[in-house]
DNA sequence: TTTTATATTTTGAGTAATCAAAGTATTATT
DNA sequence: AATAATACTTTGATTACTCAAAATATAAAA
């Protein structure tokens, strides 16, 4: 059994590598989002290495086996799940959910994690629309684009926030930016880098490209749409 | 804060040294509660009683001080709420919930705990019938009898088990000796030190004495309502 | 009381994880 | 190409916990 550092260490290397094909991780980025000093996730990744689940070459960076892969998906599973438990069922504030997973996903059981699986009725995603790994490590990740890449007068439905921080996810919260909100793009304006949204219902709210790079929709296919009529 | 580690050794100690007035508990004792060998213990008690958790005594044996078993009243009421949390909600068995909660009293926060308290309605008994300190660190104990002092012919209703393994919480079940049941003692048979418990509805069941004691029940007056007609 | 048994403490060593700081590559700049 | 900046690795030390085995104290038996 990997200890719950060395399950720190493979969730993040796996967040850190999706979608990125044969790229090594840098040490110094690995450290940082582990929380180490880039000489201890040195150290603590040749062990892992050593290990099999990941391929380590120096100066260069590391990267997880299909193992290492499928032990992050594990725990990344743990922690989803527990993300939705704590806001669904214990109505814990979207923004301390992750937080509190972080601590609980290492010492959670097969037995209670398959009991919260069936209580929240076996759900493909978590409050941040992030897509839950099944019980057998597999992920299903439909591709989405972002607010950033709309269109005026585009509508569509947010369905992934990729920000874990509280301080976003509080922000998202209060303008009306959650899952399954429906939104509507008033204003682009390339020049400023920036542009309006409105959330049903809601007051519209103006984004920088960065943040709203960070809402991804559905459907995508408005973008192309409106492309089309331009 | 106290490390996982040190309030296993809290709790263990306060759960020993329970209704004894200033006795001291013996290293062997504390060092098979908490399943380290006795060397370690002692070695660990030292560091305890230095941060001013309890007083220790060489070849005597160790005692909670007033802020040692504060905190052990915190990581009892997290370990019974969370039992009781694990058999409610989430429908895991009683006889697992022990040692599940074993893992979780020590990562739960504050803000998860008041949640879970809430949805229980501030309980006051855990699954066995143990009572659960309040967040302020006040247990309330009423002075229970057990099955082993009744009488031929008596009624009581079991409100606490206290043995928290497994095998014998099976037993219990399987048995309908379980908090809350109503039970009549059908025979007793002090030379042989066996009784005959028969609850409600279901089949009677036998028992030794060292059984007999791990249930606790109310009220206490049969026993002397009994006696006094003898 | 002297011996034996039992409980406890001490000692020395090991594991897992960490950091600070010194040393070494690699890349970028002049 | 030489120098400077950056990233990475190594080294030595530290903390928290643990064990096995030797040393010591206490209690029980002879």
């Amino acid at each position: 059994m990997a200890s719950r550092t060395i399950e720190n260490y493979l969730k993040q290397l796996w967040l850190e590598q999706q979608d990125t094909r044969g790229k090594y991780v840098p040490m110094g980025k690995l450290a940082a989002l582990v929380g180490v000093t880039a000489g201890t996730a040195t150290t603590m990744v040749k062990a892992i290495a050593d290990s099999g689940l990941a391929k380590y070459a120096p100066r260069a960076g590391v990267r997880l086996t299909r193992a290492g892969e499928q032990l992050a998906l594990h725990v990344l599973r743990r922690h989803r799940l527990l993300e939705l438990f704590l806001v669904e069922i214990l109505g814990i504030d979207w923004s301390d959910a992750h937080a509190e997973a972080e601590e609980l996903e290492h010492v959670i059981s097969e037995t209670v994690l398959a009991r919260i699986d069936l209580l929240l009725g076996h759900p493909s995603v978590d409050p941040h629309g992030d897509p839950i790994p099944s019980s057998a490590g597999k992920l299903e990740a439909p591709k989405l684009c972002s607010l950033a890449e709309l269109h005026t007068g585009n509508t569509t439905i947010i369905a992934r926030i990729v920000d874990q921080s509280s301080e976003f996810l509080r922000f998202a919260q209060s303008s009306g930016l959650v899952p399954k909100a429906q939104v509507v793009i008033e204003h682009t304006n390339p020049q400023a880098g920036a542009i309006s949204a409105r959330p049903d219902g809601k007051e519209p709210v103006m984004l920088s490209m960065v943040a709203a790079a960070k809402f991804l929709v559905r459907p995508c296919a408005a973008t192309r749409g409106k492309r089309r009529n331009k």
